[in-house]
DNA sequence: ATAATGGATATTGGATCCAAAATAATTTGA
DNA sequence: TCAAATTATTTTGGATCCAATATCCATTAT
């Protein structure tokens, strides 16, 4: 059995590849709260048929990021307070305890990576790009705790977190900068030894941009 | 405008049932880990086409109940030890944080309610049954929250721990009971208003299921 | 005898077609 | 003129059909 054999690449399903760029589209604030997602449209656009479709709708679903109603459709459900709260809530229960279960497995090599993250980080002005690169640094991150599942439930979390994070960096600016310096901060505190310090950052971390949020987004809910 | 046409139910739709149907047989323990579950098979089980069912087993992969593999299929995943080790560290991470939410707002009804869900769960002796009474009364409690998405999360976790459930059952009994007595501890400690000590409780009941599991199960990983 | 190769078979993924339901347009009645 | 009812159009959900790929099996070569 040949190396190069066993690790080839499958190409993903076009379900999958019309999810993604569906999931973009919406994070991207693409379409309207109140407007249906047409399926024909999509198939269209896209050159596939509606059965792709239909099933990353489905995905897109499970995902939180769309809401369907039979023989009417799918549409991005409206934002609301509550919503983002929970999220926050969640983050800042499952964060440390990812941070914490990681931090024994942080090596020197990982640290350089994350650094370079946030070094691309600061240059960057792009909104979509910049939470492209935040993703990546908290995906990093937490890859090292060794859980998966939890890394999982995590990440639709941030997905989720993503439109509402959309809507604040229109408002409220400077927000950017802080937020690569505090990331820096943890680092710093990982490398020095001081876990338990890097955990309470992160805490505080999440927390001021809750806070940055439920200031910034005036949301009915 | 008539009332009873307005507040007419919807059908779900034909995907969703078979969703349904499949995530009891998984949870039944009705596929084994390393069995494809063929499309056609299904299909004809149930009387409907392909479309529905590659729907439903999208679902389900979302919900972490299968695995699909390109041009190969969908197959339950291996139960593994990490797995319910991170369900359970959530778990108790997630629903202290919702019975504190919920205490507030569990009026006597809400509590007469749970009651009624406990005592029937000491009579059942079926297994599948006592899961679904179990469910029940965590449905129920939680619901009071007004935190959907928390819940909706925490949903998935006791569903795919809901695997894991079954096989312990088979090995440890008595266990059973127990879990109902805490229940009912849980109830008591809120009714008289001790509100952080049913907290507590919940924790204990949550890391006592978690070492049952532990203890009990032998899975490799 | 065993491993490799080529082809038959089975199974999934995607496209097209049809049915069911919702929405829009039109007609009709007062 | 306006509202209710009826018809037409649009859109989704499901079934059938076709293509792409994996698996199984036989044949062949060493």
């Amino acid at each position: 059995m040949d190396l190069v054999e066993s690790s080839k690449l499958v190409r993903s399903t076009t379900a999958v590849d019309v999810a993604r760029i569906l999931r973009n589209r919406i994070l991207a604030g693409h379409y309207a709260e109140d407007q249906f997602i047409r399926q024909e449209l999509i198939a269209s656009e896209l050159g596939v048929s509606r059965i792709p479709v239909r099933e990353a709708l489905a995905q897109l679903e499970a995902e939180g990021l769309v809401v369907r109603q039979k023989y009417r459709g799918a549409l991005v459900p409206k934002l609301s307070l509550g919503e983002i709260q929970e999220i926050y809530e969640m983050r800042g229960m499952l964060e440390p305890y990812l941070l914490e279960a990681a931090i024994p497995n942080i090596t020197r090599e990982v640290i350089d990576r994350l650094r370079s993250v946030v070094e691309r980080s600061r240059t960057v002005r792009d909104i979509t790009e910049w939470a492209g690169l935040n993703m990546e640094f908290h995906r990093t991150l937490y890859a090292q705790a060794n859980k998966p599942l939890s890394v999982q439930v995590l990440e639709n979390l941030l997905t989720r977190a993503d439109r509402y994070l959309k809507v604040q960096r229109f408002l409220s600016t400077g927000t950017q900068e802080e937020s690569d310096a505090e990331h820096q901060r943890i680092l710093d505190l990982i490398e020095e030894g001081n876990g338990a310090g890097a955990v309470d950052a992160l805490r505080q971390h999440i927390s001021w941009n809750a806070e940055d949020i439920r200031r910034t987004i005036g949301l009915d809910d």
